[in-house]
DNA sequence: CTGTTAGCGCTTTCAA
DNA sequence: TTGAAAGCGCTAACAG
């Protein structure tokens, strides 16, 4: 390994010069840099990163922590998505990036003590946010820089965040459905301890709320569809007396199994029965109807967190803040007129 | 930050022996051991990775690169999925992954440069697979520990790479298709400069020419429908004086798309034409219908290369070997019998 | 503008 | 079984 000694000498001057050079000190003459750097490239130096970060303390790195994959919600294309989004960020700083790899709370939990108190990393994202999540509330009272995408359960105002206004969102995909005259809307939300379907629903009930359409419980189901006790609850939502003219979905991909169950049981969509989502990954273009969903900019999401966090990293003073991107509905195929 | 000479000093012993304790050596004995974990624990000590690394002269760390992202492909749950399994045996390893963040292929390469100059990683996983690609150049030059997923283009024999047998689940997805009496079956794959869509096609090709059915080069069309060029291409396949009745798609994604569109032109799944595709991620088991498909076992992919690169990592002169990960059909409901 | 010197926190001979 | 000392490759005062 060409170490900074060896450039040292090779070009007669010091070590120190040699660092300075690399740091692009102003200190340094225009003549001995382009010596030195010549030589670097000669012997084709290349700095040790751990070398550095042990004196300035710094990695450089960012941890990014995925949810506990026990299930296959991991398998949602938003993950490549905002992995992309806070990878643009992140490289163009010039950090790295590392992956959590627990698949179960508690491994991951152990991942991010080792990340934070083996100096792995400057600063943490959390790719989902939880009630009475251990990793944050760790976090928290280490003061370690970190962002959550979401929103925190606890502390909103002293943990920045990046999120949607998934209230308006789900209010305005909602009063669109009413808009097109449907007035019997169910919701068919994911998990319902993330803060994401509870958003997303609360905005959907006051949609309803405004529109003078009283809501009913029987209309609000909770499934993944990674199970197949999915199924059922959709059935039992048009085994209802009334059965509901409009849905809205609180995520793409859940869109698709109800998408199939549905045309399955001989509805059409959106015919019989018109389908709103959340997201707009890939997939809800390719859909049979492509979907009309709310594109929550999942790349900007994640781009905005590591900016934010970087910024965090660099001066840890910086306020809390809550960054909210913009969302729009994207008109397809899924909703008809009543 | 506590370091190893607060817990010496704290427990009266030299910071040797303090890192001795660490590494558990057996030359210490079983008392200072317990009376140093104490201190340990009680000064709450972690080790600085940093400095480790930088006398052992390895960091523990994998570096994995994803495929270039100008297109939408990585949207492919394919991915989430292989990362979760190449995560579970790093995990166990106690090693951590660092991603790639580079957008296209000269950052990407830009970053993998860095990657093995600065010993961030003592090795990489490559997530693709290319023709005459400058990452994998650069490390076979550089004899770098680095495992691809898929075949290598050059040095098959000397690059250590664990793929599919593409070719024989290519050819028997297509024989199950002839089984059912289909004879006039087409292929659309994805990328025809990928060595997965080749080997599935060749596969293909084969069993047609086994079955003693000649295989049209009208019949063979390449699109990853993420760019509406695809449909074009699929709707020429149907406009054939004789069309074919059976599909083999290189990818449950594409799939997705095909089985839209041809819906949308009013052909019906299985009954006017059957279709069969490959990967099987979640989706594939709730489209409408379920498809029929090879489970090429990503996860398993992800977790042996992981394996694979970090013995080689610790044994610089581990052979070069091919590792080949079984598939299985998993029949749903896309084909029917002619 | 450049060199000297002292560490960063850890591991590892070599001695004892 | 343990300690002393050197050094991994780099940066950062402090001098000059």
């Amino acid at each position: 390994m060409v170490t900074i000694k060896d450039v040292a000498k090779a070009s007669g001057v010091s070590p120190s010069t040699v660092s300075r050079v690399i740091a692009d000190n102003p200190r340094i003459s225009a003549d001995t840099k382009k010596k030195v750097r010549k030589v670097m490239k000669k012997l084709g130096y290349h700095t040790n990163i751990n070398a550095r970060n042990l004196v300035v303390k710094s990695t450089k790195a960012i941890g990014v922590i995925m949810p506990s994959s026990t299930n296959k919600a991991l398998q949602n294309p938003f993950f490549p998505e905002i992995l992309r989004g806070i990878g643009s960020v992140i490289h163009k700083m010039q950090y790295s990036m590392s992956l959590s790899t627990g698949e179960t709370e508690d491994e991951i939990f152990e991942e991010v003590k080792r990340m934070v108190y083996g100096s792995y990393v400057d600063g943490v994202i959390l790719l989902y946010s939880r009630v009475d999540d251990s990793v944050t509330n760790f976090l928290y009272e280490q003061d370690f820089p970190f962002v959550i995408v979401g929103k925190p359960h606890e502390y909103v105002n002293e943990i920045t965040h990046v999120d949607n206004d998934n209230f308006r969102a789900g209010k305005e995909i909602t009063e669109y459905l009413v808009a097109k005259g449907h007035q019997k809307i169910a919701f068919i939300g994911g998990a319902s301890d993330l803060f994401v379907t509870m958003d997303r629903q609360a905005g959907y009930e006051s949609a309803l709320t405004e529109a003078g359409i009283g809501n009913c419980e029987e209309y609000k189901i909770h499934t993944e569809f990674l199970e197949s006790g999915g199924r059922g609850a959709v059935e039992s939502l048009f085994a209802l007396n009334s059965p509901p003219t409009g849905i809205v979905v609180s995520d793409d991909l859940i869109s698709l199994g109800v998408l199939s169950m549905l045309e399955d049981s001989g509805y059409h969509i959106p015919e019989d029965i018109s389908l709103v989502s959340f997201n707009n990954v890939y997939l809800s273009e390719i859909t049979r109807p492509p979907l009309t969903t709310v594109d929550v900019q999942i790349y900007k999401l994640g781009a905005q967190s590591a900016k934010a966090l970087i910024e965090k990293t660099l001066n840890k003073n910086e306020p809390a803040k809550r960054i909210i991107i913009p969302h729009r509905i994207v008109y397809r195929d899924s909703v008809s007129e009543r």
